[in-house]
RNA sequence: GUGCCCAUAGCUCAGUUGGUUAGAGCGCCGGAUUGUGGUUCCGGAGGUCGCGGGUUCGAAUCCCGUUGGGCACCCCA
């Protein structure tokens, strides 16, 4: 009957997760978490399925052609979530009324993207939102930049920059020549600059908005200026001298970095990047792209930014937010890269070998003493050669074993072996935990 | 979605211009070592060469399709 076994495969783009995998997946889940609720930030969840019209033209084009969607049992046009901002969008529109304002939200889930996947890129992925809705004070833009900021250090990484414009800088070089209706394409062209080079992206801008050359030029002036923050504002200001929109874009841009520099965020970490001009098509102000310096090439972990109205199309209340995405699965592919994921296969920290079959009763007791102490412990299922048992432990990187054959159970000790350093104690049941307590604490 | 590259054992790969029973290392299982893992030695299992079709006396090898993976573009976490 081999014919009718079905091949186990997975998706394109979806995957499986080995425990391997799934502990530090849900390490940094739990940092995240952990940073969110220190700012104040509430958990909430949405469904997976909305019906299409909710999601269809929030993103642009190109993300409707991405949204997996079909007609459900109940005949209703549906379709799988593309983000969590849309969704929040239509939550808020719901719920804001009674919620009420400043509303602080975290949402951890995952989103679907029928694109073509890559490298550090999925077709199911889980996204780390969060979000400040209900306020336009730059406060709230400050404080998306510590979150970030935060939550890369809790997971121990240093070597990142969080990138900081603002749309409305863009614009208001633009609307200075009259451009403003061409923003995307240029945008699109700009945001090219550091891959494809200044004259290429002159081409392009030419081509596809129709600019002259020295409109062109005066665009990419913007996007070249580099150094230190406020020098960089101080090269910027003249160009949109006569734009109000820049000016304003400029001064909150300023606000925004001196503040995190007093509060001590490094100019390597917070860069003014004239140049960033990502993101999804509703932000309209301050917009963040943070990436990894020794990896480029994977793209931005977490990118956010300022919405001035998020769920206009769903409430005639104006709902001003700032939030940022972090891109969890990304993030995690990005460690493994580097290597910097530990190999555990399990969470137990201690094995309790079975010797004696007839002794079960003792070894789960002496494992549920072990939790009692907040530590993981597990009894081997089998009572086969201690060797084997060994083994199993050494597999899964479990650091201690406990043995115990007639020789402890008559003097009423039990062996504890630590693995990683290959010696043996014999103890009594009070001074057990503590040993494991200890030997645990110092690895 | 467009273009290009890739697919052989659980993993990483080798397999010569198409030519008999498809190989290695690691891992796995068993033994040396029936109260002690990570080292060493010995033995073993495991593959219809991603799947389907075609060309041929003969296909892992050539052609077409399909599924999955990667790179560039597009877009993005």
């Amino acid at each position: 009957m081999s014919n009718s076994i079905i091949k186990p495969q997975t998706l394109r783009g979806f995957r499986d997760f080995l425990p391997e995998m799934m502990i530090p997946r849900l390490q940094l889940i739990e940092q995240a978490r952990t940073v969110y609720s220190q700012y104040g930030f509430s958990p909430i969840d949405t469904p997976a399925l909305e019906y299409s019209n909710i999601l269809l033209g929030k993103g642009g084009d190109e993300s409707d052609k991405q949204l997996f969607r079909f007609i459900d049992q109940g005949d209703r046009d549906v379709a799988m979530r593309f983000d969590l901002t849309v969704p929040l969008a239509r939550f808020a529109a719901q719920h804001i009324p009674q919620l009420g304002t400043p509303f602080k939200r975290y949402h951890i889930a995952p989103v679907w993207r029928g694109e073509r996947p890559a490298r550090g890129r999925f077709r199911e992925f889980l996204q780390c939102d969060f979000d400040t809705i209900g306020t336009e004070s730059i406060a709230a833009d400050i404080e998306t930049v510590l979150v970030i900021h935060d939550l890369l250090h809790a997971i121990g990484l240093e070597n990142f920059t969080i990138h900081v414009n603002n749309r409305q800088l863009l614009n208001g070089v633009l609307e200075q020549h009259g451009l403003l209706e061409r923003t995307v394409p240029l945008l699109r062209a700009l945001d090219k600059l550091p891959k494809i080079g200044e004259e290429n992206v002159i081409a392009e801008m030419k081509q596809t908005a129709q600019v002259d050359h020295d409109q062109a030029k005066t665009i990419l002036q913007l996007a070249a200026l580099k150094g230190e923050a406020s020098s960089v504002l101080d090269q910027a200001r003249p160009l949109v001298a006569d734009s109000e929109r820049g000016q304003a874009a400029i001064e909150s841009l300023h606000r925004l970095t001196q503040t995190c520099f007093e509060i001590g965020i490094t100019g390597d970490q917070l860069h003014l990047d004239l140049s960033i001009a990502r993101g999804l098509d509703y932000y309209t102000g301050t917009i963040f792209e943070t990436f990894l310096n020794d990896l480029p090439g994977i793209g931005s972990i977490c990118s956010g930014g300022r919405y001035d109205d998020l769920a206009g199309l769903f409430t005639k209340q104006k709902l001003p937010g700032v939030g940022a995405s972090l891109g969890l699965d990304r993030l995690l592919a990005a460690l493994e890269e580097q290597g910097r994921l530990e190999a555990v296969g399990t969470t137990s920290q201690v094995l309790v070998t079975q010797f004696d079959a007839n002794h079960l009763a003792d070894y789960q007791k002496i494992s549920r003493q072990i939790h009692r102490a907040g530590i993981a412990s597990e009894v081997y299922p089998e009572a086969k050669a201690i060797g084997k048992q060994l083994k199993y432990a050494n597999k899964k990187r479990i650091p201690l074993a406990i043995i115990a054959g007639t020789q402890e159970f008559e003097n009423r000790n039990w062996q504890l072996k630590d693995l990683n350093q290959g010696r043996q104690l014999t103890l009594n049941e009070a001074d057990l935990i503590e040993k494991i307590r200890e030997i645990l604490s110092v690895t």
